[in-house]
DNA sequence: AAACATACCAACCGCCCTCCC
DNA sequence: TGGGAGGGCGGTTGGTATGTT
């Protein structure tokens, strides 16, 4: 007989999540740090079984998160990870470090696989790229991702929630239509942007990034806008939750973790990657020598 | 304007692996 | 050392939004 789901256990809320738990659990991993989700719901006060609170926060509520658009960057990757890797979104998101594994597996779903199934074989053998090509394009990417990372690690830590909950933009009553909550990003970057404000101009627990290797990295996000978006707003999240008390979460110039950080896990594993030569692969991708490799952007799938 | 179809995506399900007692 | 529970991950579902007839 099998284990029942965790879902099935009696007092365990299901459907969309409310603000008031998003806050409860966000709060919580704040303080705590993510991990041990079998205490979260006890300890944050949830009524939710620890899955579904590790789903939300690995797949909506934790740091560095992009949501909307992808770019058709972005979607060359997903390609031509899947055409190598398979369908391992977890591997594939480890090399998007701001998209979830579950946001990549919708787009492909809803997207990519009609995109790719519409084209012709033989144009995308004709712009087919070669391996090395591929690695250094990669690479690059992930040069983007680790800064991308440095900059949400370099904001203060912050503490104060009590101020947040009067930000929440009230569900439309006027239309009649039902609030949908988990649809509304802009309400938690809202509510997080007011945190960021209200934020103590405390000590930062920065020490336990070695940056040291980021000096040398282009700085491609630099650019990163400003915009009203959640994953903007949970950019100020900062270093608390994963400071030097968090034993499984520290990385340093030669390794990186980064990926498997982002979801709230201590390692990347390079043989999640399948095949076995994927390893070499990854050893390379993440090797800082590469950095100064050139990326080709004329290297076009379409 | 209503009914129906399609697209989208958050959340759930279930299997498998790992860890801990 | 073995079994149970937790965690990870890929597949699927269901509700909502949007488009079409």
């Amino acid at each position: 007989m099998g284990r029942p789901p965790c879902y099935d256990k009696v007092g365990v809320k299901k459907g969309p999540w409310t603000p008031e738990e998003d806050i409860k659990l966000v709060s919580y991993v704040k303080e705590h740090g993510p991990g041990n989700w079998r205490a979260v719901p006890t300890n944050a006060g949830l009524r939710r079984c620890s899955k579904s609170c590790r789903l939300r926060w690995a797949n909506y509520l934790r740091p560095g998160i992009k949501r909307g658009n992808f770019t058709v960057h972005e979607e060359k990757i997903i390609i031509q990870l899947q055409a190598l890797l398979g369908n391992k979104w977890a591997s594939i998101a480890s090399y998007l470090p701001e998209r979830t594994d579950n946001d990549i597996k919708n787009y492909w779903n809803t997207h990519l696989k009609k995109k790719v199934k519409n084209l012709p074989s033989s144009n995308f053998e004709a712009h087919s790229i070669t391996r090395g090509q591929w690695e250094m394009k990669l690479q690059t990417d992930i040069n983007m991702a680790k800064q991308a990372l440095h900059d949400a690690l370099s904001y203060q830590n912050t503490s104060n929630f009590t101020e947040l909950i009067p930000e929440f933009k009230p569900p439309d009553t006027k239309s009649g239509k039902e609030f949908t909550y988990a649809s509304s990003t802009e309400n938690i970057a809202r509510l997080l942007k007011q945190w960021a404000i209200n934020r103590p101009k405390s000590s930062i627990t920065q020490n336990s990034v070695d940056c040291s290797a980021r000096e040398s990295i282009p700085s491609p996000c630099t650019e990163r806008k400003s915009g009203n978006t959640l994953s903007e707003s949970l950019f100020w999240f900062g270093s608390a939750s994963f400071d030097s008390s968090n034993s499984e979460i520290e990385f340093s110039g030669t390794g990186s973790p980064e990926a498997g950080f982002l979801h709230g896990e201590s390692k990347l594993d390079p043989t999640a990657l399948g095949p076995t030569h994927l390893s070499t692969l990854e050893n390379l991708l993440l090797d800082d020598q590469w950095k100064e490799c050139v990326f080709d952007e004329s290297l076009d799938l379409f």
